[in-house]
DNA sequence: GTCTATAACTAGATAGAC
DNA sequence: GTCTATCTAGTTATAGAC
């Protein structure tokens, strides 16, 4: 088996470096040079395991990617407060999980957002935006939701602490987000 | 009077071009020749006016720089639950004022910080987060207020709405920040 | 103050040896 | 599967005419 699948240590070194160099010094920022450098190989090994520079990218971001689908469709059934509350969780875990990736979308330059492998990613981060604004159309609601996803994603990186980063950036969440209107 | 120090409609124009395709293409990602067709001139026009293309980006990100520097000195004598307050509305402000700006700082790519327009940038970026904090050494305070930072920050940008904007960034700021213990 | 022309360099990508 | 060498096109920046 895994004949023609075969994953080779070098690809995903080369994925790990990229990660790392399009996130710090953002995509267009990093050249094939810089990534083979960092790797220890040429800079055409890079170009036999991938297509193009874009393809690295493409590759790098499409796990993420598709768990956020699979966030996406599990929030579509959901309505008001529980499509926020469910949203905030799941995006919190999401980010945190593909940390360098989250910092790419909002901290790296709008070119990242212009690569085949973010098709279709545009209308899911509206979706989010819309559970965390618990599918209210009033302009403070959606404005306080944009400034939640936005600050979670640029905060998630460079914060080691897991535990503590976990519960913080879900309570900072909820307590932006969840007015407390339960006495009205 | 100004001998020396004329400001031409096209500098003024070149700053105003670069500020709008830096933040839309990132630093990296704008080439000189993609300021000059939009701004209708050469290349050597741009390097006639200003020294080197990250003179242009020093020269664009210093009034904003100076405003934040500003600030940052009216907060340093404050503590507590004032600080916050008055970093709030005073961030909020400057971040409207200075949206491409704003935008490019925490939406464009780490080498932006780099540049020598920003030596002393990031201490008061921080200085900012701790009034954001309340100047508490919690980490769950100081990761909140890298939360909303961030976060107004990215907002800022494409919302043409200054009045609800305003507004609802500061709403939301005070929800996840003012924490109700006003009844301790 | 703006231009054309060009220098000096780096980018992404390809060819072909091993 | 990895390399060196090379190609083409793009980059910043300079030189010098007007």
């Amino acid at each position: 088996m895994l004949v023609g699948m075969a994953r080779t240590r070098t690809r995903d070194e080369i994925l790990a470096v990229a990660a790392e160099l399009f996130y710090r010094a953002g995509f267009k920022g990093t050249s094939l040079q810089d990534i083979a450098a960092e790797v220890g190989c040429s800079k055409a090994t890079l170009l036999y395991h991938f297509d193009s520079k874009e393809a690295i990218l493409a590759a790098l971001l499409a796990p993420a990617a598709r768990e956020l689908a699979e966030l996406d469709e599990q929030l579509a059934g959901l309505q008001g407060e529980a499509a926020r509350a469910a949203a905030i969780d799941g995006f919190v875990d999401l980010v945190l999980r593909y940390r360098r990736e989250a910092g790419l979308i909002y901290h790296g330059s709008l070119d990242v957002l212009l690569t085949p492998a973010f098709d279709g990613v545009q209308p899911m981060i509206e979706n989010l935006c819309s559970a965390f604004a618990a599918r209210s159309t009033d302009p403070g609601e959606q404005i306080a939701a944009e400034v939640l996803l936005a600050g979670i994603c640029s905060v998630a990186i460079d914060r080691p602490d897991d535990v503590t980063l976990r519960s913080a950036l879900i309570a900072v969440a909820k307590r932006a987000l969840l007015t407390p209107r339960s006495k009205d």
